[in-house]
DNA sequence: GTGAAAGCGCTAACAC
DNA sequence: GTGTTAGCGCTTTCAC
């Protein structure tokens, strides 16, 4: 113990917590002999005592963060977390609901001071009691099931259905979709707003371009040379997000008769303004500083009903949608 | 305490942590008794109690989430370490020496189990001591100075080299090389490896056109630019990270000159096979297993002396370094 | 300005 | 199988 050094043990803990009511000259010498035995206050030990909400750990659980949508939500969500001195945790999923679970688990056993969530569960009821005693939850990208909690959303259903029209006033009618894990709400819901426009153009058959569960890159480039290969091809291809769209840019960049075919893709690309790919272009930083904002205000003591923030999408044009 | 709903205390804990020699109708009952309250265990004090190397968190210090070289990093380490029990806690430092500082000490007062760190920092003396009592470090991406650690390390030099020489294979003798910040060393050594090249072409007066400190995309675009208005203007340039080449290739895109001007760039890109971008490819997630594989072996025991794992890269050439 | 004692939630050690 | 006691490292009282 440092204190051996000094000559008092609480006086240690003043001198080093900064908590003021300590003479200079004491303070200082109580620092020179923790630096000497490499000590470091032990703030588990602290948060244990001061008992309550003094944890500074915020959880983050998502589906994988070498995955760009899920990275910047995490830096966005760090960045402002970190300028309110919370630190962020992060731990993914892999879209797996089982792992989810525990992972959960395991952060509120932890005592978060609050979850941030992109969750892959089909039902978040199980979470009710948690709320009501623990830490605040945030759900982001999905919105939670049989629970009231804050929600961080995208216009899903819009920015497709904007999607969609884009190709239709393009003159397009055969228009192929590969979505992600059809359990997905993002996927039913970007599907829903595809149809919509669909519909309303008279096409009743665009069931027939659709492809589900494309989950990574390779799935997707499969799904789209699938799609190319049919009789009729479609002329279009709608791709609902960051990795559907990189494995058809790789199906199309094949040649056959895929260079012609027309793209636009749910979720801004890296180089997406390199490749002049139109996309429906959203801000996934943006989504994280919202979900920290929803959770700071709680933690501030905000008992309001549960919000939902909705953000928008855009269209942004590009070459693979311009006219041949 | 969920004591009250059963019979004991030190029993509640038998049951719930899974320690055995528990009655199984007592531990049904504590189990109820706890779902009811939304009573959970404190992982917090159960490692205080446990004292010394129980904690299951490791830390992660690195530039940007949003970057995908350190993203995918932190992929590939989290899902080593969670097949052994570990969580990762992100902090991000954007290559401000100050705040790793500042990071650093936050997660050793954590008592983290282990620290993987990506470090901005000149000098790393200072932890020294810290070594000696606590948890272990982990290098990764720049090695440690005036500090004996485990470092998971690119092969920089080659790397660069081999780019260099490739566009010399190609013809090419004035060729820019635009570069991150001059006080990393993976930027001195990547520029090292290339003068090398340069210099054993008996090109002596390479540093005409060099530039160096384009740390962001934007500044790396302007960079370019700059280069491609110089008179003679380099036939090729070399961009020594995914961020200047991702600038690059904005400023190439912009026609005037620069279409006919050559690129390689250090580090793999998202798209790269799409748009055909010539890259010196190494793997991140390889990294981060690397340095979570490092940091077990530690954990484990292992006293042997600091081991430093260089992974290799490799020349992938597309059609930007094509013969025009 | 400093110290002594008690206790945060848990578990190791030893009872019973 | 189960309960008791003590203590992890810190901070909160309340003294001095």
């Amino acid at each position: 113990m440092a204190a051996l050094s000094g000559v008092s043990v609480k006086t240690a803990s003043r001198a080093l917590s900064g908590e003021g009511y300590v003479a200079v000259e004491t303070k200082a010498r109580v620092q020179s002999a923790a630096d000497e035995l490499g000590y470091r206050l032990n703030r588990t030990a602290r948060e244990l005592r001061r008992g309550g909400n003094t944890s500074t750990l915020v959880g983050l659980l998502s589906g994988d963060l070498a995955n760009p949508f899920y990275s910047r939500l995490a830096s966005g969500l760090e960045r402002e977390l970190r300028m309110h001195g919370l630190q962020l945790i992060t731990a993914s999923t892999d879209e797996n609901p089982e792992w989810e679970g525990r992972l959960t688990d395991s952060l509120l056993e932890r005592r978060v001071r609050g979850l941030v969530v992109a969750s892959t569960m089909a039902e978040h009821g199980h979470l009710a009691a948690e709320r009501r005693h623990g830490s605040p939850f945030v759900f982001v990208d999905r919105p939670p099931v049989n629970l009231t909690a804050d929600a961080v959303l995208l216009d899903n259903r819009g920015g497709a259905k904007r999607a969609a029209e884009h190709l239709l006033e393009r003159g397009h009618r055969r228009i192929g979709i590969v979505g992600d894990l059809s359990r997905l709400s993002t996927h039913q819901d970007r599907v829903e707003g595809f149809a919509e426009a669909m519909e309303a153009a008279g096409i009743a058959d665009w069931r027939e371009y659709l492809l589900e569960d494309a989950h990574d890159v390779d799935k997707a480039e499969r799904a789209v040379l699938a799609l190319l290969a049919r009789d009729p091809a479609p002329t279009a291809v709608f791709t609902t997000n960051n990795r559907i769209t990189t494995g058809a840019l790789r199906a199309l960049r094949q040649g056959g008769g895929g260079r012609d075919t027309a793209l636009i893709g749910f979720d801004e690309l890296d180089l997406g303004d390199v490749l002049g790919v139109t996309v429906i272009a959203h801000d996934p930083e943006e989504m994280g500083r919202h979900a920290a904002r929803l959770l700071l205000s709680r933690l501030d003591g905000d008992e309001g009903p549960a919000r939902r923030v909705v953000l928008p999408t855009r269209l942004v044009e590009r070459s693979t949608t311009a006219p041949r």
